[in-house]
RNA sequence: UGGGGUAUGGUGUAACGGUAGCACGCCGGACUCUGACUCCGUCAGUCUUGGUUCAAAUCCAGGUACCCCAGCCA
């Protein structure tokens, strides 16, 4: 993206005649036909004071996306302006994770600290023109001043100031001479607008604290109003994408870019944030999941955050098509959590390899197969990409399967197996149920079974069919495994909904583990980023936390199971 | 009588004065060496009241509901 022609309005529209649409892409598309625009840049402006999640996504697909369809540029510029927050942790994380979600800014990368001194000059020009002021009041004061949404704000004692007055503390202040909030430097607007954001703003504040970029060299800092637009012009970006809660900064926004000599006059425009069932996207709340404990880490498989969903398996394919189905609008919603599923098991159905485990053993041994022996069969390694090849697996006489795959009493509705019940092992032989052992306790521990050695591969030459296929795995070639089950971190849907804390609806379930799981013997050593899939029990992929001899396995997401939904029926 | 925004099936969206369409979900069925996948089918929507028009989700007027704003956060 680094070297981009910018391409004509025409050849630009019919480009994009048949990508995605949206307001936004309307408007650009006007802008270019209407000779507003030659070109378009975007940017993607994140603070570096946490991590990048999924609705992140929403703006990093929507920034690089547009700059992509028309044949312009997207910038990632770090909003750091504030050091009391800001961290070089998370500035390395979310230059890894916006790379890893597939998009580059090639040599596009900014920061708001970049623009220091210039931001310091239109503070002084601000001022030199008697459109800025120094101000003395403290915070609790100027909120008193500021008045009500309903009730104008009164003007401060100090906004009459000559700019020589305000010139000479606004030096000072950068001097240093004062502590943190004993001045601050307010735009001169008009303290009975009915928009808040228009009451004075405080466009620079004292803050004594190094900067991950600047260290010592400041000692005030612009706000986000006084630095944003800003950026936007001296980066020349044409549309400056943010979402809904920026909407009545805007006229501040406008009102600092028409009185400051910036070299571009960029245009912002809002769009609604994703929000998303069954978890919390503030940054907030995802802070205090990281730092009370809740979950492991910003990396937590749990955590709707790019790095947890790397580390959970999600490919970063499947977050961009999740994101490109949503649309672009200002409508606030709350999206499925299904269509999010919808889409990684879209994707991962063509892509991930099959592979068995079986995650809660129970020992079959097949009477009549040759003690010592093994059969090594052939599997597929994704009946999707049938050219893609396979791999062995052995058999043997004894062999795991899944506890569930065995009932006692079942019902004609169950196919799989049950005493005296024929079904086929996946890729292998038919087996049936010859015998069930139990333990003192009634709890069944082994099951005895006998095999049809003409089924080799899955098929009997007499053409008789089962209803059921189940996975399995030989026991003494088995690797064993810890597995790590997660589901929703929220069990509700809107968590906080009703006046509720929502740190009350975290789901005590949201992580089993599984300590004792049955690996197929080529899942040793599978590369840690490669999801695949358990055989009929869904996709997982191997943690970094696994080693040599215990591997350690994340499940991804669990396969539709319209079994288990009738289960549930009744 | 503060300002700014948004209203289309359960959910997310499309339709830019001319047949309300798509996707997810739900429900039902077919198929199946994954109760997966795939395929087929069903259900279901224009916030409300008026107005303009041959014709309104779309234009106009009045309601209603919901979201955002009183950080020296972004």
């Amino acid at each position: 993206m680094t070297e981009t022609t910018p391409q004509t309005a025409s050849q630009a529209a019919e480009a994009e005649a048949d990508g995605p649409r949206d307001f936004i892409r309307d408007i650009i598309k006007g802008d270019l036909a209407s000779g507003k625009v030659s070109g378009i840049v975007t940017r993607f402006p994140p603070e570096p004071n946490g991590y990048l999640h999924i609705g992140h996504a929403k703006s990093i697909c929507l920034n690089f996306g547009v700059a992509g369809e028309f044949g312009g540029q997207c910038n990632l510029r770090f909003d750091d302006t504030n050091p009391a927050k800001e961290e070089q942790e998370f500035i390395d994380a979310i230059m890894e994770d916006v790379r890893w979600l597939g998009f580059d800014w090639g040599d596009n990368l900014f920061h708001a600290s970049d623009y220091f001194d210039t931001l310091y000059g239109y503070a002084c020009h601000l001022i030199e023109n008697g459109l800025a002021y120094v101000d003395d009041l403290n915070g609790e004061e100027i909120r008193e001043y500021r008045g009500t949404l309903t009730e104008p704000g009164r003007n401060s004692p100090h906004r009459d100031r000559t700019p020589a007055e305000n010139l000479d503390l606004f030096q000072r202040m950068k001097a240093g001479e004062f502590n943190d909030g004993e001045r601050v430097l307010r735009a001169k607007i008009d303290m009975a607008h009915g928009n808040m954001n228009m009451r004075d703003p405080v466009i620079y504040r004292i803050v004594n604290k190094p900067h991950p970029r600047t260290g010592d060299a400041w000692k005030i800092y612009p706000t986000y109003d006084f630095a944003h637009g800003q950026s936007d012009a001296l980066e020349k970006v044409t549309h400056s994408l943010c979402t809904l809660e920026f909407e009545d900064h805007r006229p501040l926004y406008d009102w600092l870019v028409e009185h400051l000599p910036v070299p571009a006059r960029p245009r912002q425009y809002e769009f609604s944030r994703l929000n998303l069932g069954y978890t919390v996207l503030s940054k907030r709340r995802l802070t205090q999941l990281v730092t009370e404990g809740h979950v492991s880490g910003w990396d937590d498989p749990r955590m709707p955050t790019l790095t947890g969903l790397r580390r959970r398996g999600i490919p970063p394919e499947t977050i961009r098509e999740f994101i490109s189905r949503l649309g672009v609008t200002k409508q606030d919603s709350v999206v499925e959590f299904s269509l999010f599923e919808h889409c990684v098991r879209e994707h991962l159905n063509k892509a991930a390899e099959r592979r068995m485990a079986v995650l809660r053993p129970l020992k079959v041994v097949i009477e009549n197969f040759p003690e010592g022996e093994v059969d090594n069969l052939d599997a597929i390694d994704n009946p999707e990409d049938p050219d893609g090849g396979s791999h062995t697996v052995p058999f043997t006489r004894e062999i795991y399967i899944e506890q569930d795959d065995f009932m006692e009493d079942a019902p004609k509705k169950f196919f799989r197996l049950s005493l005296g019940r024929e079904v086929r092992l996946r890729y292998a032989f038919f087996i049936t149920c010859t015998d069930v052992i139990k333990d003192d306790a009634g709890n069944i521990i082994e099951l005895r079974a006998t095999y049809d050695p003409e089924t080799r591969g899955g098929d009997a030459p007499d053409g008789r069919k089962v209803k059921g296929t189940l996975h399995w795995v030989s026991a003494s070639h088995a690797v064993k495994a810890q597995v790590r089950l997660y589901d929703h971190l929220f069990q509700e849907e809107s968590p906080g909904a009703g006046g509720r804390d929502y740190l009350e609806d975290l789901n005590p379930g949201s992580l089993e583990v599984i300590e004792d799981a049955m690996l197929e013997p080529s899942l040793a050593g599978w590369p840690t980023g490669k999801t695949l899939q358990f055989e009929r029990l869904g996709y997982f992929c191997a943690d970094r936390d696994g080693t040599a001899d215990t591997p350690v396995f994340n499940r991804t997401m669990t396969l539709r199971d319209s079994w288990a939904k009738a289960q549930k029926k009744g």
